[in-house]
Order: C-alpha cells, then sequence, then structure tokens
DNA sequence: TGGAGTTACTGAACCGGTTCAGGTACTACG
DNA sequence: CGTAGTACCTGAACCGGTTCAGTAACTCCA
C-alpha cells in the first residue's frame, strides 16, 4: 500500500498531473468524461490529496487555530467555553476546516507567542478570540501579523469595529435579568460581576445600572473574578454583615459564581430563595441541579460559536470583515427566583 | 512585511539553502558561526519556518487528531472528557505537537470516515482513541490506514494488546467502591453501569461482584447510558417499587447519573444517604456541589490525559508501541455515603 | 610528503500538490 | 475558405522547506 499521488493517477490514466488536479478541483479544463474517470480512479483508490502539499502549494493551511487560555482547573468546569467550542467545530467541519486548539494558562504573554508563531509558521488561516478586554492588545497585534481573526463577544466599541466581530446584547440583557427581579419584588438587588478588565463587565455593569435605576431599584456591585470560589467570597462580603440594608437577591456574572454564592449563602444561614433569590448571567447544568436550581440567562453558547466561526469562514473566503450581533438570549425561570 | 523564506535567509548571509537548514535544526554541517548568523538572523526578522512545506518535505505533519465523539448536547456537561484534553494538550504542547479536534455525534461511520481521510490527507501524525467498544472496529482499522494511535482506557484484553495504549485498573477501583460501602455497613448495593458495549463497564461490574462476593454483599445490576436522564431512570426503576430487598447503596458508573440519581430519590421521597448512600466512579465539580455532596472516585483525567499524550509522542518518535497503567484514582469521601 | 579523514559548505533533487503559458484539434462565423 | 474562438490537455515552474551527493580546504599522522 505505497502512498499513491497525483502522478501516479495521472500516470494510470495516462493523462496530465494539471488535468488530474483540475479534474479533483472541479475545475474547467478537464470534460467530463475525463473528470469522472479521475474520480472514480481516486475513489477506489481511497486516495485523498495529501494536506500539507496542498496547503503549500495554495497558501493555506485549512486550519483555524483557537487558544483556550484559562486556569486549568476552571477549563474543565466551564461548560460555557465547550458549548462554544461545539458550535465552532461543527460549523468549520461544514466549511472542510480543521480546528487547531492551545491551551495555556491565564498568561497573556504565552498566547501572544502562540499567535507569532502560528503566524509566521502559517499554521492556521485564521483565529477566533473571545474575552474582549479593557485595551485589548490581540486585535493590533493579529492585524500586525496579518493573521485574519474573529473577535467573539466584542463590547464597548463606540463605533462597529473595523474587525470581524460578533457582539453581544449586554445591555437588552441587564434589562431582562433586573426586569424579572423587580417583577418578583426585589427593590434592593447586588451584582456580583467579573473582573472589570473583561470589557463586557462594565457593558453590564452600566446595563444593570440603568434598568435598576428605572426601576428604581438599589444597585450594590461587587467585582469578582468568575471562579466559584470569588462567588463565594462575594456573598460573606455582602451578606456577611446582616446589615440592615443588605440586598434581596444577587446577580451572578457566571454559572461557577452563582454555585460559590449559594454554598455561601447556605454556609451564612440565609435561605435562597426566602431571604435572597439568586439569578446567573449564564446557564448550564449547574444551573439546573443546584439546590434551589437557578434562574439563569442562557445565552446558546454552541449557536454563538456557530455563529463566530461562520464569520470566520467568510472572512477568510472573501476578506471582508463583518460584524454580527449574536442571537437572542433567554431567561431560564428556576427555583431561586421563585414567588414566595 | 514581504514573507520570508529560507532562501531569503541564505541571500541576506551569503550562504546557501542548505546551510540554512542544517543550521536551523540544530544539525552538523555547519560552523558554530554560521548557525549563529543564521539564528541571530532568524530572530531578528522573527522568521519561523512554513509549517506545511516543512510537513510536506519531512512528511510529517506535526500534529495528532482527535475524535470527539458524543452526544453534542453531553459534551460540555462531561468535565471528564474536558480534564483529559486540557492533559493531553499540554503534553503535546510540550512535544511541540498541534492538537486537531474534531466533534462529531455518537456516529461510528462519520469516526471511521474522519480517520479515513486525515490518514488519506496525511493531516496527522497520529491519534488518540477511547472509550474501547466491545469488538472495537478501530484498532484494526488505524492499523490498516497506517495511522499511529493510542487507546486510552483499554480494557478486557486477555494479554497485553499489540499496540500503544492505556490501560484501567477497572478491578482495584472496583474493590475501593465495595470496601468504602462495606465499611459504611452496606450489605445490599445496586451499581448502575454505562453501556455494556464499552468493555471497561464489563470490568468494573466483574470486579463489583468479585469484591461485594468476598464481603457477602449482594448486587443488583443494572445497565444505563451515562446520561443524566439514565442515572434517573435507574433510581425509579431500582428503588420504584419499595421492595423489601431494596438496595441501601447506589454505585453509579459516572458523575452524570449520579447527579440523576440523586434527583429521582429525591423525587421518590428518598433521603441520601439515611435511605440510599450514593457513590460516583467518577469525580466531578457535580459530585462536590450537589446535595448531599457525592462520594466519588477521582481518576483525575488531567493526568491521564497526560499519560495518553505521552505515549502517543513516544510512538510517533520511536515507532514502538508501549501500553501504561494509569496513576492511581483516589476515592473522595463526602456527604452521600457518610456514617448515620 | 602524501593520502586519509574531517569540517564546512553547496547545487540540485525531492516532497505532492497548483497553476500558468502555451499547443492541438475542432467548431463557428463572416 | 480562412480565421477567430473554444474546449481539452500538457510541460514546466512554483510553493518553501529537507536532504543527498559532491567539492574544497584544512588537519593529522605514518
Amino acid at each position: 500500500m505505497a502512498k499513491e499521488t497525483i502522478a501516479g493517477l495521472a500516470r494510470r490514466l495516462g493523462i496530465s498531473k494539471a488535468s488530474v488536479s483540475y479534474a479533483l478541483n472541479g475545475q474547467p479544463g478537464v470534460s467530463e468524461l475525463t473528470r469522472r474517470r479521475v474520480l472514480d480512479l481516486a475513489e477506489e483508490l481511497e486516495w485523498y490529496p495529501s494536506s500539507s502539499a496542498r496547503a503549500l502549494s495554495r497558501s493555506r493551511s485549512g486550519a483555524v487555530g483557537m487558544v483556550l487560555s484559562a486556569d486549568p482547573l476552571l477549563i474543565g468546569t466551564e461548560p460555557y467555553y465547550m458549548g462554544l467550542l461545539a458550535g465552532i467545530e461543527t460549523a468549520l467541519a461544514e466549511g472542510d476546516m480543521a480546528l487547531m486548539l492551545r491551551m495555556i494558562g491565564k498568561d497573556p504573554a504565552q498566547e501572544r507567542a502562540t499567535y507569532e508563531r502560528w503566524a509566521g509558521e502559517r499554521k492556521v488561516d485564521g483565529v477566533l478570540i473571545f474575552d474582549h478586554l479593557h485595551d485589548d492588545p490581540r486585535p493590533a497585534l493579529l492585524e500586525r501579523l496579518g493573521l485574519p481573526f474573529v473577535l467573539h463577544g466584542a463590547t464597548g466599541m463606540e463605533a462597529p469595529p473595523a474587525f470581524s466581530a460578533t457582539t453581544t446584547e449586554n445591555a437588552a440583557d441587564a434589562a431582562t435579568i433586573v426586569d424579572h427581579l423587580h417583577e418578583r419584588g426585589h427593590r434592593r438587588v447586588a451584582h456580583v460581576s467579573g473582573p472589570l478588565t473583561h470589557r463586557q463587565e462594565e457593558e453590564r455593569i452600566r446595563g444593570v445600572r440603568k434598568s435598576s435605576a428605572r426601576h428604581g431599584i438599589d444597585v450594590v456591585q461587587y467585582e469578582a473574578n468568575y471562579a466559584l470560589e470569588s462567588g463565594r467570597e462575594a456573598v460573606v462580603a455582602l451578606f456577611g454583615t446582616r446589615s440592615a440594608e443588605s440586598a434581596t437577591a444577587v446577580v451572578f456574572g457566571n454559572d461557577l459564581m452563582s454555585m460559590g454564592g449559594l454554598l455561601a449563602l447556605r454556609e451564612l444561614g440565609l435561605r435562597c430563595p426566602e431571604d435572597v433569590a439568586v439569578i446567573s448571567w449564564d446557564d448550564s447544568l449547574h444551573c439546573q441541579l443546584a439546590s434551589p436550581s437557578v434562574t439563569a440567562l442562557s445565552r446558546n453558547p454552541t449557536m454563538q460559536g456557530r455563529v463566530a466561526a461562520e464569520l470566520l469562514l467568510s472572512l477568510l473566503d472573501t476578506g471582508e470583515a463583518r460584524v454580527r450581533s449574536l442571537p437572542r438570549t433567554e431567561l431560564l425561570v428556576r427555583d431561586s427566583t421563585a414567588i414566595l
């Protein structure tokens, strides 16, 4: 089973390499008869063109890269990223692109080095990046490297960005959440956000403030870092000293912090939802399984991943940068905000 | 910023392409002085060799593939695979290999097609496979395709397999679990396994039977399918009719089924651990967060992934197939098997 | 002193595709 | 009938590395 090549096929059929290539790629320049003969032979021999040879001559690797930069401990527990990944991969597969995955710690230098190397080696045709940071260095870096990219979840842009991106309706989401809490009778809520270095958090905070003001709701802000433990700490800080003006509801920036918060409430002897209601900005199995189950905003990560990947494919295809806002989120009301 | 090539470097330095190549790859044939000049220039120009050109001439793609074949819904919720992935990726990165990821549904034909294509296109140098099935067609297929592979979690081999694999100590794990239950006073336990098409389940069942017999414990067997819902169904089937001979403890094959089981127990009005104790063959955040928290066997997926990846790297390097048994597991005792 | 051995280097072939610039042969049209 | 146009096909260059065979200079030792 010596490896066949295009030259081999050509020899067997008594035609030139060029004709075989044209036939395989559906390009004009060969008769229908010849094309059929080539395709039939390729199938019969179970032959596929060498991806590296193709990549070299086309100057296209056929792969896109993704750097998952997160605490290794967190990575497995963050269901959002897995859903996103699944959506991205299926969309890429449909566009006949491979996904190259790199997992690194929360080290910006390493992420940067990865992009530099990928660009230099021309190992990927483009990359997907997420977690839009304040003064995010990545767009400029990738621009300089000439590596096409899509920023998933761009936020806080005054004007639409000059690059491809998906955008989230953080203000609308904030309104959904606050409206729900208001309807449930809450007049003083705490908002435990992720780190403010993430631009989306700024936007969420603004949104929560604005919606709350409209309803005459008081907001207490607390900055955490998406980890379970930080959700716990937030609750201890917010409710540890049972001050009279404690909030009656807490909005957590993701599902893990919600879980941490729930644990802390229990430890403090506070009941959920009777004493404190809880609502999560991210849904996941954790929210469903917790007791009480946690009301959550479902962002449908798989769908989001699909949208982002399609954006990247179209960018690679046409070279045209586009911005698409992500599909509507959905509030899944569960026990943690039940009416008493 | 026209893309530099090896020819460009050679021209700038006034030497031949061959010398540049030798210098870059640490091969003999160039003086130390020349090597330094080449390396310095490469660094100065931020130049990296084209991966596709290198892949073509070396006949090595520099990537390994992994097919995640699972219900897309399940994929995000199965923390085991994410941990595994993280371990694999970090080990591969250390060996300067890239990870190519493909996610497909539970469709064996599609998995097979993926391997055939990867082999034909020589897109990956090897693959990692897991979930050893009964009459698993993949080892033979990959052998035929000439695609090196490591089977993660091989089980039920009479003799050590002829290919690279990691093996799990299912019998020892079963003993750990049963011993613990016996110590806690249980004399009749139910074992909710994953599908018997998975070879590891056969081995686990045998192990549980054997250890139980030694302790004079009765075992009820139930075959489920790893999904949350199937854990719930198992409990309903086992405890729905409150027969006198109901078990006092349930062993679940993974964390998701444990969660489903916990929900079902609650619905049936059975208390855990008072009426029925629960123990999970897989640990995860779910087990920690559940109430009661669930005693679980931690398999340390990240470490396992690392071992599997290292095995593949050494296979690609030396061509020598090896079998390594996975590191010891650890029983994390939590509330679901508390002493009353 | 002369031949073997070593070191440093080079030209050219090669990996396996894609693509461009022709070259036939055949059809169409004025 | 001459020529332009088209359909089909080919040889050769090219993508950017690696590697082999060969050459020149220099060392070493009998």
